[in-house]
DNA sequence: TGTCAAGAATATTTCGATATTGCGCACGAT
DNA sequence: ATCGTGCGCAATATCGAAATATTCTTGACA
C-alpha cells in the first residue's frame, strides 16, 4: 500500500484537534485506530489516491475489519476518504481544480472567521496567538534528518499559529468548519511543498505581519493578510502536478 | 423510544440529497439504512434527545448491529447525533444557545453561497429558480390530514426552492457546508414551528422578493432578505423551549 | 486471434456472538 | 444512618467468520 515511510513509531503528531471528543479520555479502539488513521493520513505516511484495504488495514493496527471501517466511515464523512460501495475506500486524490475550489472556500470562510476572531478576541486571545507565533517563530521549517522535508515540528506550530489565531471566534460551527478546511488543505501542503525553503517568500514575515494587524484590531487588514497568505500557497503549489496523482 | 409517528412507512421525503452518492445505485444496506435513519430524524420521527439504542434501531431497520453503527458514526460525524464512547448515540438536542449559533453561521454563510450564487448563475439557474419558487408558491403550507403540523411537501418544496437558490456557487465545498447547515436547522424548524401559520410574517412574500432580487442580479440585496428571512424564523423559534427538552 | 463465459480468487459487506464497560442495588462494616 | 464494596444486569464495543460482490484467470469457441 502506497506508503511513504513505514515506521509506523514515527512520533504521533497531534494533528487530531480535541474538538470533536468527549472530556473524558477516549478509552475505545475505534477512537486510538481512527486517530492513528487520521493522522497517519495528514501527516503524509499514505499517499493521496492510495486505496485502503481492510486486510491491511487490520494487521497495521491490530484490530477488528469493524473497527477500521468505523475510522473508515468517520475519515469518508468528512472528505478526507472516499468510500465507492463495493469497492472500498482510498485517500482522497489530490487534484489541481479540488485545490483551487478549497483555497477559495479557505480564503472567503477562513477570513470570515479570522474577522470575527479578532472582533471578539480578550487579552488572554491575544496571548495565546503571541506564543503560538513565539513558538512558530523559533521552530525551523526544515527537518533536521532530512533537509528537503518539512519538519513535524514546524507543521505543528504552523497548525497551533494558525488554530490560535481562529480560535476567538465566538462561533463553533464556523470556526470548526474552518478548522476542516485547514485540515484539507495539509494534505496538499504536505504533497506539494516537499521543499520548505521555496520561492523568494517571506512565510515568516507574512506571519509576523498577521499578528500585528490582528493584534492592532485591523480586522480588515488582517483578513487581507491572511488572504494573500493563503493564495500565495496555492500559488506555490499551483504547477506540480508530480504527486498529484499518486498512485 | 421516543417517537412520535411510527408509522415506518410513511413516505420518505427525499431530505437526504444526492450530494454524497456516487453515480451508481447505492445497493448496500448501510446506505439504506443511513439514509433511512437520517430521513426519519430530519423529518421528525425522533424527537431530538432520543436515546438511540441498538436493540431498538436493528430491529426496525432489519440488520445487524454493524449496519446500525455505521449509519450513527455517519450521522454523529455530521452533528446530526452525538456518541458518547460507551454511552451510545443520541438525536442531537436542541438548545436555545446551539439556535443562535446555527443561525449566526446560516446568516454567514449562507448569505456568502447566495452572493457567489447570484454572481455566477446563468439563465439555466434562473430557469430552476423560478420552478422551485412555483412550486413552492403552489404548496399549501399546513398538511391536509393534520392542520396543525407543517405538510411534508412544503417541507421538501421549501428546502428545494433554498437549494435552487444556491445551486449556482462555483464553489462545492462552501455550498455543501451550506447545505448541511441548512439540514441541522431543518431539525429547530420542524420542531419548534409546529403552527405553519404563525405571527404576521409573509414567508411567501419575503420569497417572492427573494427571488425578485436574485433574478435582478442584485446580490447585496438579495443576502439582506436572506438575512432578515432567517433571523426572522428564529425569532419566531425563539421563545419555544417547550420542544427543546424532549427526552 | 479475439471475445465471452464460467469459475477461482480477492475484497468488501453483513452478521451473530463474545468480551467489556458502566450502572444500580443489596449487603455489610463503621 | 452513611459510606464503601462487590455482584449482576443491561448496553455497547469488538471480534472473526459467513455471505456477497467484484475482479482476475482460464479456456472454449467463433
Amino acid at each position: 500500500m502506497g506508503e511513504v515511510a513505514d515506521d509506523a513509531s514515527a512520533a504521533r503528531t497531534e494533528l487530531q484537534p480535541a474538538r470533536h471528543r468527549s472530556a473524558l479520555a477516549a478509552i475505545t479502539r475505534t477512537e486510538q485506530v481512527y486517530t492513528q488513521l487520521r493522522a497517519d493520513i495528514l501527516s503524509g505516511r499514505v499517499l493521496p489516491g492510495t486505496k485502503l484495504r481492510f486486510a491491511d488495514l487490520t494487521e497495521r493496527y491490530d484490530c477488528s475489519t469493524s473497527v477500521v471501517r468505523e475510522g473508515l466511515t468517520r475519515l469518508a464523512e468528512q472528505g478526507l476518504v472516499q468510500s465507492e460501495p463495493q469497492h472500498g475506500f482510498h485517500v482522497t486524490p489530490l487534484s489541481q481544480d479540488d485545490l483551487d475550489d478549497l483555497t477559495t472556500a479557505r480564503c472567503e470562510l477562513e477570513g470570515l472567521v479570522l474577522r470575527m476572531s479578532i472582533e471578539h478576541g480578550d487579552i488572554a486571545w491575544e496571548s495565546d496567538v503571541v506564543a503560538a507565533h513565539h513558538a512558530l517563530d523559533r521552530t525551523s521549517m526544515q527537518s533536521a534528518t532530512d533537509p528537503i522535508v518539512m519538519s513535524e515540528e514546524w507543521t505543528l506550530a504552523h497548525s497551533r499559529f494558525h488554530q490560535a489565531l481562529l480560535a476567538a471566534c465566538p462561533n463553533q460551527r464556523l470556526r470548526n468548519m474552518a478548522l476542516s478546511l485547514r485540515d484539507a488543505a495539509e494534505l496538499y501542503r504536505r504533497w506539494s511543498l516537499p521543499i520548505g525553503h521555496d520561492d523568494d517568500r517571506d512565510v515568516q514575515g507574512e506571519h509576523r505581519a498577521l499578528v500585528a494587524a490582528a493584534l492592532r484590531g485591523d480586522a480588515a487588514g488582517a483578513v487581507r493578510l491572511l488572504d494573500e497568505h493563503l493564495r500565495r500557497t496555492t500559488r506555490a503549489l499551483g504547477t506540480r502536478e508530480r504527486a498529484l496523482t499518486a498512485q
